[in-house]
DNA sequence: TTGTATGCGTTATCAC
DNA sequence: GTGATAACGCATACAA
């Protein structure tokens, strides 16, 4: 049995008009008038038909996420996926439904914005893109409410780590182990947090008196293990004196470094201490467990969702600026105080 | 500007129903027309808005996803996630989005099948979940087309990797090494894959003459890395003799295996050989690397998806039963030759 | 080959 | 307080 207003209406000897007001919470009644249809409802479990509604209201409830971009990070990533589990938990605490954008609908191919037209998406997460994906500067450009946790663009929120402390935690967390040679291993520079890092390792570097050399930095080739072996021995070359720390931009990146520095005969922590970041969970299982800057992705994507629900609720998209999220410095085995032998 | 079938109609000056039927492709119209109302179509990017298609077809074009339940393992999980990636991949293909189903719609809290019904959900993915929870009893019952990829019910196609052959393989490498001393820690039997591969496991050892001996298997009592360390040590001290291999139920948990017995003094590969099950990424970085069953969560999920929509296309609720996914044994360091010293 | 009328289920508006 | 009605945008049966 299919239940509508009409149904519900006919069963009760009232108005469908009256149902659905009474079920949105409008509208004068009698208790007695109320209480029966509401009685009814819950009885026979109705929710008033979604594509109806949607295509009456002109609202979906609905919240479209783009994440599997050209990049080839997909749903499998540690980091992001995490950040969309964090922020899917909080926007359905309030009703709301997630759906990733595509770029077509049955035979259609289509753009993002036209995808979030068609759908009537109440506003859209940007996990992973690229700010010069046209199909993403359409949609942060249209007026609808945008928020991203990677993507940096004017008008679009972002909620990212505070990576300002994360870099300067690791700074001195290797001062603090006498470690003065800090060099850095950049994931690539496309990734704007990546590029962003190394500035901030420049800039705290001269804060701390160790004048920036540009034979300490290496920007790796991707964003996985095999980059990191490489992008090691790539610094092991190019450096002038063999750094007694290594800064990495990324876990994954790190686990690579690891590796890259024990083949060319390195020992970690003791000949080179290795810090990385983002702390997935595999950090502390490698050996040697790694050193790292723990971001809170857990926190980055709820106040992800609570900023966009924000945003949807006023009917704007001036919801705010950058939100840098704290981090946290994870010691563990892949740094060690420097043994002056 | 808005573009509906009547804003385009009354601009081409022609009736929105021969609009529709062109976008439809049915019907039959001069090739003039047709090529007008298309180019038009294409030129402003108009879609049919699917609130109104869906209302009135019966038909959403999206498929719904069962993933994180109480199981506590979210979209982070590292094979699940993977599967639900190539699912994902295969379904757009042909125009359909994905949704996960969720137990609320704004204030209403609902179960599984109500949700699917309110948004005209056209088939169900079941990723992970329990056979015993009552919505997902509810939703398989029903009349929309459900498929999995790991609860094993009755009348609910199950795409699964081919663990038979697994077991078989890891058992036949292990004696390819001369090993054939051989325990297995499985993972929590509430999982049901977990209790298959243990029985597996059983039949296969006395096929190959070497019989089964309770005191061999250690279910671990989580998902994760402690689990594995701590099963590891259960091991050590119920087992009559030293195993030469242990076979593992999943990577994760082989990972505390192997840390479990090195804390307890023994060598891996040599004293004992490890093999796990899954090859998710970290297995290569892992050290000793893991020697695994790789699961080809690909295919996995692109099977899953096209057999679910062969499903949603007949309107059956009978399109398989189970599918087995071929697996292999990939070798790496975590086993090795009996030395006969 | 093309156009018209109707209904999908809901909700906002207005009338009673 | 309660009920009738129109409109959201589309697709389809039927008419022309």
């Amino acid at each position: 049995m299919k239940h509508t207003v009409h149904t519900i209406a006919k069963h009760l000897g009232v108005a469908p008009s009256t149902v659905s007001k009474i079920v949105n919470n409008t509208g004068n009644f009698s208790d007695e008038i109320r209480e029966r249809v509401l009685k009814y409802i819950r009885e026979i479990d109705y929710v008033p038909a979604a594509s109806a509604r949607t295509l009456k209201a002109n609202k979906s409830w609905t919240i479209g996420v783009i994440y599997t971009e050209e990049s080839n990070v997909g749903l499998e990533h540690p980091f992001f996926s995490s950040v969309l589990q964090a922020f899917k938990d909080e926007v359905e605490k309030v009703g709301y439904d997630i759906a990733f954008i595509v770029k077509r609908v049955g035979q259609h191919e289509m753009s993002y914005l036209s995808w979030c037209r068609n759908k009537k998406i109440d506003g859209a997460l940007i996990v992973i893109g690229s700010h010069t994906n046209p199909g993403i500067i359409e949609l942060v450009n249209s007026d609808i409410p945008c928020i991203s946790t990677d993507v940096v663009m004017d008008h679009l929120p972002l909620v990212v780590s505070d990576n300002d402390q994360g870099i300067t935690l690791s700074i001195d967390h290797s001062l603090a182990l006498g470690r003065k040679k800090i060099a850095l291993i950049a994931g690539p520079f496309t990734a704007r947090h990546f590029l962003y890092r190394f500035r901030v390792y420049q800039r705290v570097m001269e804060e701390r008196g160790l004048p920036y050399s540009e034979s300490n930095v290496v920007s790796a080739r991707g964003f996985g293990y095999s980059s990191g072996i490489e992008a090691a021995k790539k610094l092991l070359k190019k450096v002038k004196e063999i750094p007694e720390t290594i800064i990495v931009g990324s876990d994954l990146i790190a686990f690579g470094v690891i590796h890259g520095l024990e083949q060319s005969g390195y020992h970690v922590p003791n000949d080179i201490s290795v810090i990385g970041f983002d702390d997935i969970s595999f950090a502390r299982i490698f050996a040697p467990s790694l050193t790292t800057i723990r971001q809170n992705s857990w926190e980055i994507g709820s106040v992800a969702a609570k900023t966009l629900l924000k945003m949807i609720d006023r009917k704007t998209k001036n919801g705010a600026n950058t939100i840098r999220i704290p981090v946290e410095l994870v010691e563990r085995d892949s740094t060690a105080k420097l043994k002056s032998d």
